[in-house]
DNA sequence: GTTGTTGCAAAACGTTTGCAGTAAA
DNA sequence: TTTACTGCAAACGTTTTGCAACAAC
C-alpha cells in the first residue's frame, strides 16, 4: 500500500472520529493497523514499529490511542492470556463472526472465519434475555505443524 | 460442606498432585475454591478469603498455587478483561462445556451451559487440523437487568 | 536427609495518571 | 482562541522473583 492509499483510507475512518481530533499521531497509529491488517499488535509493539521508522510518539499517548480506537470500533481489544492486550483492526462485515485458534505450544494464532456461532447466539439470547452485543470465542490446540 | 466432606473432597485430587506436594497451603487454597464452587476469584480476593478466617498465607504463594492448580488443570485460569487473572473450579464434564455472558453495563457474568459449540468444534478439526483441547468462549451484552 | 515449598521484600511488568506545554479545530 | 491532545516522568496495581528458612515426602 503507498502512502496516497494508506491516506485515502485513513481518511475514510474521519466520521469515526466526529467528536475527537484527528491528530497525526492518531493517524499514524491507525496507518500501522492498515499496514498490518491481519497482526495482533500490543501497545509496546505499535510503539516499536513507530520508532523502527524513526518516528516519535509517546508511549502514554499509544496507549491512550489505542484504547480509544477499542472505544470507537476502529479496533478491537483482545486477550490471549499473554500478559498484555492486543489490538486488532476491526473489518466490520467480518470481525463479528471470527474466532482465533491459539496453539498451545508454539502460541501461534490462527483465524477462523465462521458464522455456526449464531444459532448458538440465538438460543442464548433467547433463554437468558441476554442481549449480545458482541463476542470473543478462543479455541486453544495443537495446530497442524505441533501436532506430529 | 463440612470439613470432612472438604476434607475427602481435596484428597480425592490427591493423584493430581503426584509430582507435587500437597502442602497445607495448597490444600487451604483449593478448599476456598470448593467452598466457592461458582465463583471467579482473583488472586487478591482469594488471598482475602484466607484472611479473614484469620489464617496466614502468602500473597507469593497464593499466586504460585493458583498457578500451578491452572497447570494442573484444578482451576481453569480466566481473563474478564478487568486487569486481573481469575480461577474457577474446573468441574471436568461440565467445564468444557460452558461459557460467560458478560454484561457490558453491570459486569455481572452468567455461566451458561452448552453443548452447541461441538458441531463449530468438529468443522474446524477439520477444515484446519487443528487439534482443539479446550475453549474460551465469551459473550458481551446487556444482562436482563440492565436491558430495561 | 533431600528437594520442593514458603514467606518476605524487592523488583518487574504492563498500564495509567498529573501536569505543563502544544496544536488541532 | 479554545479545548483537547501530547509527552514526560512518576505512580499504579498485579504478578514474579531471589533468597534464606522451612517442611513434606
Amino acid at each position: 500500500m503507498n502512502k496516497k492509499d494508506q491516506s485515502e483510507k485513513i481518511n475514510a475512518y474521519k466520521d469515526k472520529f466526529k467528536d475527537y481530533k484527528l491528530t497525526p499521531q492518531r493517524k499514524r497509529i491507525l496507518g500501522i493497523f492498515l499496514e498490518n491488517e491481519d497482526a495482533h499488535l500490543s501497545a509496546e509493539e505499535v510503539f516499536k514499529l513507530i520508532q523502527d521508522k524513526k518516528e516519535d510518539i509517546g508511549l502514554a499517548t499509544v496507549y491512550r490511542t489505542l484504547d480509544l480506537l477499542d472505544e470507537l470500533g476502529v479496533l478491537h481489544k483482545l486477550n490471549f492470556g499473554d500478559g498484555r492486550s492486543r489490538f486488532e483492526l476491526n473489518k466490520s462485515e467480518k470481525s463479528h463472526h471470527h474466532h482465533h485458534l491459539i496453539c498451545v505450544k508454539c502460541h501461534k494464532i490462527i483465524e477462523v472465519k465462521d458464522d455456526l456461532l449464531q444459532k448458538l447466539e440465538a438460543t442464548i439470547e433467547d433463554e437468558h434475555s441476554f442481549e449480545i452485543l458482541d463476542h470473543r470465542v478462543k479455541f486453544y490446540g495443537y495446530c497442524p505443524e505441533c501436532n506430529d
